[in-house]
DNA sequence: AATATTTACTCAGTATGCTGATTATCAGTA
DNA sequence: TACTGATAATCAGCATACTGAGTAAATATT
């Protein structure tokens, strides 16, 4: 039963974010967390860029960065170079609200291993990481490093 | 980042469940499948306690036996005994069906895991059932073994 | 240059998951 | 018995995730 432990914990996992980011005063998700924390490390970044990089859906992507633009932590402006891009940029408040709950997102994954040793912790997320990267293309959004598509496989 | 990890580990094990049952001709999702290998292990079982084997949220429940209903696998009862409870019953088709994707469900299994070794795969799951066990209360729907409530602390 | 193909994004529809409210029923108590 | 609180299920609303289709713009081909 991997496949429903998995679910578990991924569940237990979302919901302690949100515990932990709510008690630092924001109502950022995880997903909307990890794009606006993607989007800051490379600013400029267009849409499906981003999803590679964090291994989102390209159709979820666009409410996600929808309801990031709504909440002013986001903009979108056309791409110069290619009209039918967007490139993506952290607002100050982006960038204020990241910093605010960095501390919260620290301590919600100490708080989904609690059950492990430190040893433990780190072997599972070995594990965790090694069985992932074996998998990655059985999904409609794999994980990208950076650019997607043609040099993605060389 | 395990947060990250286990949701994109998540949602593989779902992409290749689907694909797998659906080469065996079958649509079900694995919370539908899970939802109904559960109510066929315990006949007559009720929503509530259902939710809880499987750790769904009592909300989430309903939508997924609604859909269980209607594709003919499961029939909702009024209870006798308590009538706000449903009995649920897995019909002869939801038998069939359970039947007929065994394999794939178990094929499913073996292709997420395959970047690990057999002992890498036994202490990964070793390890995430510890880490999710240590963590089961911090969520909205906690498994619970069988019955609900008063005497699950006991 | 005109056409065909590919690509970035969006939209419609469906299935989880959650929060919070409501309804009907049960159980305990005045 | 009437009332109070607890409980099983449902519903409304929102946020992921996916499939598949559509649109506009870029690129490749003829």
């Amino acid at each position: 039963m991997p496949g429903h432990l998995v679910r578990r914990f991924q569940q237990v996992a979302v919901a302690v974010f949100q515990a932990e980011v709510g008690a630092a005063g924001s109502d950022l998700t995880p997903v909307q967390f990890a794009a606006l924390a993607a989007a800051q490390s490379a600013p400029g970044i267009d849409q499906k860029t981003l999803a590679g990089l964090i291994a989102y859906d390209r159709t979820t992507i666009t409410g996600v960065v929808d309801r990031l633009v709504y909440k002013g932590f986001l903009e979108r402006r056309a791409s110069a170079k290619d009209r039918r891009a967007h490139e993506l940029h952290v607002t100050a408040e982006g960038d204020a609200v990241l910093k605010q709950i960095a501390p919260a997102v620290e301590a919600a994954q100490t708080v989904m291993l609690r059950g492990l040793s430190e040893d433990e912790a780190g072997e599972f997320l070995r594990l965790l990481k090694k069985a992932v990267d074996a998998v990655n293309d059985l999904s409609r959004a794999p994980m990208r490093a950076s650019r997607t598509g043609e040099d993605a496989g060389k």
